[in-house]
RNA sequence: GGGUGCUUAGCUCAGUCGGUAGAGCAUCGCCCUUACAAGGCGGGGGUCGGCGGUUCGAGCCCGUCAGCACCCA
């Protein structure tokens, strides 16, 4: 072999090489038997030759006539990097991906990027600021412009990321949520359920966020305790009522004393003897000193606080509630920045939330309004993108039916046209989840569903194509001049008209992604063929943001589920188990393992634009700790195979770093297999000339049965979702029998003779690896494809690529276990030898004489079948079988069923070691053996247990009973020297 | 308050049908053996969270308690 080439003309040399198989020709290119391999696997170097071939040609694209098997990729955010979640959950997309195109199915992985509303408008407003200007001095038209910039300049970060991992999406087909055609689509989606009456406008409570001043979906509040304080007020009782203990006042307990300003009523329970009397009188409202109704209503808890509760139905959803039932007033005393508007008392006018607090507590002391201050825990919603406290706030805004049966028109309700069925289709399998539990939170979810806000006061996404008149009726359609042509009857031509402001929830155009991106509402053949799409596979956090949603529109719009099955993953947790994020400074980069990076580089990335900068210097110990030396770089193959290890269903992730090291060295393993593989091979005869003789011997049958075997639990496992069984099974395959043994097995015969048992050999060698890198392609593309390239021509495979060759299936009549028992045989003789050497501490180098007595018949033709091997791994000499009767020298012994394998102690072997080493061996047999007696002297067991345990059981104690006298016999031997 | 999941070796995790508990990492000993020291060979390490039940037999099934995590209200 030669020196390979400097990495610039290999890559040329590759691409020769890939033409020579495009136009047909099978044999071996330049690259074989031309190029060294390194001598240790470089991660970096490896996926540089393979990253841009793959999509160059075309190969991530569907092809061949298989049936269609399509994934949706979750579009990350267009102006998001790619973070530990997406790279794990884009690992088992891939390997799905790979694994069926290598199945000869039609294969998409449809991929693209979302628009994400909220967010991206705040990373471009938080620039803006920077830079001393701000959304609203730039104006709409200008501000919008300024996020495509901004997404044409950063939108390109994530998809490189993406092709980094190398995860054969379908570049061809990327789609953007705001995409023209797409956009058109989620307008059409938008009128077509309009039109249904299943859209309806109205002036609702929502959740509001005041520093984006837009409203956000349940979804994007997270409610987490805090400490604050509950302040009882006292409200006067008007007209000269009291309470039963001669009070002129109630008392009214709150955590939002502000919102008093806006109250319009009080309401206790009415089994409440205590206020009962009082239920439809009046109290006198403090500071706004306006009169409210004492109203009963069961939803009071009696037992809190003084069981009045002050009813503020413009700012808080229970109490909405009550109002609606009450028919109590809406007092809005917000502006959208919740700052206190004209509806409050002239005295608070203007003043912020927080500081209207500080001003009304105070007030009311002065007045001996306030009872007593306590503290309090209470959950505090917050919007999850600023942190902000929400405020429920009355707005009007745009919703998506889905809890109505029928609509007063007859026509089917939301709840029966778009809900009912989403949880239907879930029942009866159209849609299953793997794990199958999580379809009870789907379920839950939908069952208990609200009506969906659809509408944001925002500036970035798709405008509601809906328009109003100067009389402010609303008129919806897919265009302006749509809307004028449908309701020209009601609208006079020069009538002016204006659309609507906001934009919509990016949940409301996400949740056609399976079915835009195919060109819906197109009938698209790729429509067609890949919708729906085989499986869909996220993270459970967004089941309701996304999942459902998808469900129910799939369903709607187009009458069948969106996928056939939800795979739901874990989270990505660091090694503490704590969720990864910016503001802990936990956050690990894949690329950053991919690629390593100093102490130095991690300090600072983990560090710089936190969000409170005082948490630096303990992110900075916590990082110094965990990574003293920085993080070594691993390559994308084992991060992907550490990814997939760790993918145990329903389960969380704690990523353990070592666990990628492990798999860095394994892909280093698979290195030097194959180095040694074509050591052998390249430029040899390897068999695949069917006129010449091949003798396979017992190794050859044996590691070709096993792959058998292998290949059949990985077609299991990925049937399963099990992807850390099927790394875990490729993993043992590979190193624990390929490597450690077959290769050792392969080595006496190719120093051999015997030239048809080196073809075997040479032929089972090369096509085992070849299998192996095929079998473990879908997890690692990278070194699997690059050593493809160099093993496949010796097995006789030629093709442009690892991915496009078929995934090894297993052939039945190649398991062969007459080779593998003798296999096993053989492992237990040099384990045997081996022990006897380590535990006497004798040199791997010195070769033993072994000495055989008790063999029975089949051990004497494995003896005789299986001697080179012992020879050569065993290191010793020809094993010899004493004669019956024959008295065998001072040894020390291994037992292999009857027979004893006896290394004669003269010159050798420490007496003490040895006697230490049997005595360890005998009490351990002795153990085992006293419980198995038991078992078996009980009559519960001999009358209860099937007979097949009961007869395994008995052989089990037979044949320890039979290796402790041979032990015991063997110590008295040694101790009587 | 309701729900889900978890608890197995020092660490991270498998454990399928109920039949003597496994892997990787870490650890200990020997070895630079012609693919690989990112390695080889051999070893040690377990009250399967506690208690109770079913069963001839329980890590696994049932009940209960405890701890942890997450979701929903």
């Amino acid at each position: 072999m030669r020196c390979r080439a400097a990495q610039p003309g290999g890559r040329a040399a590759l691409k020769s090489h890939f033409n020579s198989h495009c136009i047909g020709q099978a044999a071996p290119g330049p690259v074989a038997g031309t190029i060294i391999m390194e001598k240790n696997f470089d991660p970096h170097a490896v996926e540089a030759r393979w990253r841009d071939t793959w999509e160059r040609n075309g190969w991530f694209a569907p092809q061949g006539g298989g049936a269609p098997y399509s994934i949706m990729i979750p579009p990350p955010n267009v102006t998001g990097t790619l973070h530990m979640g997406h790279a794990f959950q884009h690992t088992i997309m891939d390997a799905l991906t790979r694994y069926h195109r290598m199945r000869g199915e039609d294969t998409l992985w449809q991929p693209g990027t979302d628009h994400a509303g909220i967010a991206t408008q705040m990373v471009v407003e938080r620039n803006l600021k920077l830079q001393g200007s701000s959304r609203l001095d730039l104006g709409r038209e200008k501000f919008v412009e300024k996020v495509w910039e901004w997404k044409k300049q950063s939108g390109d970060t994530i998809t490189r990321q993406i092709r980094r991992m190398g995860n054969s999406v379908d570049w061809s087909r990327e789609r953007f949520t705001m995409d023209e055609a797409y956009s058109t689509a989620v307008t059409e989606h938008f009128v077509r359920l309009y039109e249904e009456g299943l859209i309806y406008r109205g002036k609702r409570l929502v959740n509001w966020d005041p520093v984006l001043q837009t409203a956000i979906s349940d979804l994007e509040v997270v409610q987490e305790e805090e400490s604050g304080k509950l302040w009882h007020l006292r409200y006067p009782l008007a007209g000269g009522a009291k309470t039963q203990d001669g009070k002129d006042y109630i008392v009214v307990a709150t955590t939002r004393p502000e919102t008093m300003l806006g109250d319009t009523a009080v309401a206790v329970h009415p089994e409440d003897e205590r206020y009962k009397h009082l239920v439809g009188g009046n109290v006198l409202l403090p500071l706004s000193d306006r009169e409210i109704p004492i109203v009963a209503d069961d939803y009071v808890d009696r037992e809190f606080g003084t069981g009045c509760v002050k009813i503020t139905p413009a700012h808080d959803f229970n109490d909405y509630a009550l109002g609606q039932r009450h028919k109590l007033l809406l007092i809005n005393i917000f502006t959208p920045t919740a700052a206190i508007n004209e509806e409050a008392p002239a005295a608070y006018r203007g003043m912020d939330r927080f500081a209207a607090r500080k001003r009304v507590i105070a007030d009311l002391e002065a007045l001996g309004r306030l009872e007593k201050i306590e503290d309090h825990k209470l959950k505090v919603p917050r919007g999850d993108r600023t942190g902000e406290v929400l405020e429920p706030y009355l707005t009007d805004q745009w919703f998506v039916d889905l809890t109505r049966k029928t609509l007063p028109d007859g026509r089917p309700g939301g709840w029966t046209a778009i809900t009912e069925p989403a949880i239907r289709a879930v029942e009866d399998g159209s849609i299953k989840f793997v794990p199958e539990n999580w379809s009870n939170t789907y379920f839950h979810w939908l069952r208990n569903i609200q009506d969906w806000c659809i509408s944001r006061q925002l500036w970035w996404g798709h405008r509601i194509p809906a328009w109003y008149d100067d009389a402010g009726n609303v008129y919806v359609g897919r265009s302006e001049a749509e809307v004028r042509e449908k309701y020209a009857s009601r609208l006079p031509p020069l009538a002016s008209l204006r659309q609507d402001a906001d934009v919509f929830d990016t949940w409301f155009s996400s949740d056609i992604w399976p079915l835009a991106t195919l060109g819906w509402p197109e009938e698209t053949p790729e429509l067609k063929k890949f919708y729906p799409s085989s499986v869909l596979v996220t993270g459970f956090d967004i089941i309701f943001f996304w999942v459902a949603r998808m469900a129910m529109m799939g369903l709607k719009l187009r009458g069948d589920v969106p996928f056939r099955e939800v795979y739901v993953h874990g989270l990505i947790r660091d090694s503490e188990g704590q969720k990864m994020s910016k503001s802990k400074g936990n956050v690990l980069d894949p690329l950053d393992l991919v690629d390593g990076i100093s102490l130095e580089d991690l300090l600072k990335k983990r560090t710089t634009g936190l969000m409170k900068p005082e948490t630096a210097p303990k992110i900075e110990k916590a990082t110094r700790k965990d990574y003293p030396a920085g993080i070594e770089a691993v390559g994308v193959d084992a991060l992907r195979y550490t990814f997939a290890a760790l993918a145990s269903p329903g389960r969380d992730i704690r990523f353990d770093s070592s666990r990628a090291a492990g798999y860095r060295n394994f892909c280093n393993k698979l290195w030097n297999a194959t180095s040694y593989a074509l050591m052998n091979c390249e430029g040899q005869d390897t068999g695949l000339d069917a006129a010449t003789p091949v003798t396979m011997g017992t190794a050859e049958r044996w590691i070709i049965s096993r792959l058998q075997k292998v290949e059949a639990e990985a077609a299991e496992h990925f049937g399963a979702y099990r992807f850390d069984l099927l790394a875990q099974t490729l993993y043992q395959f590979v190193w624990n029998e390929y490597c450690d043994w077959y290769l050792e097995l392969s080595k006496p015969t190719l120093r051999g003779e015997d030239e048809a048992a080196k073809r075997g050999t040479r032929r089972t060698l090369v096509r085992v690896l070849e299998a192996i890198l095929r079998l473990l392609h879908p997890l690692m593309p990278f070194v699997t494809e690059d050593l493809w390239q160099r093993a496949a021509p010796l097995a006789g495979k030629a093709g442009p690529t690892i991915m496009l060759q078929p995934y090894p299936a297993a052939q039945q009549e190649k398991i062969d276990e007459a080779a593998e028992a003798d296999v096993e045989w053989l492992k237990a003789f040099i384990l045997g030898v081996r022990q006897i050497r380590s535990g006497m501490n004798i040199s791997p180098a010195k070769i033993l004489p072994v000495l055989i007595q008790d063999a029975g018949d089949r051990d004497q033709g494995q003896l005789q079948r299986l001697q080179d091997f012992i020879i050569a791994l065993a290191r010793t000499e020809a094993p010899r079988v004493l004669a019956s009767g024959e008295p065998a020298p001072q040894s020390a012994t291994a037992l292999l069923g009857n027979m004893k394998i006896l290394v004669p102690m003269a010159g050798l072997i420490d007496k003490d070691a040895e006697l230490a080493r049997l005595s360890r061996l005998i009490a351990k047999i002795e153990g085992d053996l006293e419980k198995n007696e038991a078992r078996l002297a009980s009559e519960k067991f001999v009358s209860g247990a099937p007979a097949a345990v009961l007869e395994k059981e008995r052989a089990r104690v037979a044949q320890q009973k039979q290796e402790l006298a041979s032990l015991r016999e063997q110590l008295a031997n040694i101790e009587a020297l």
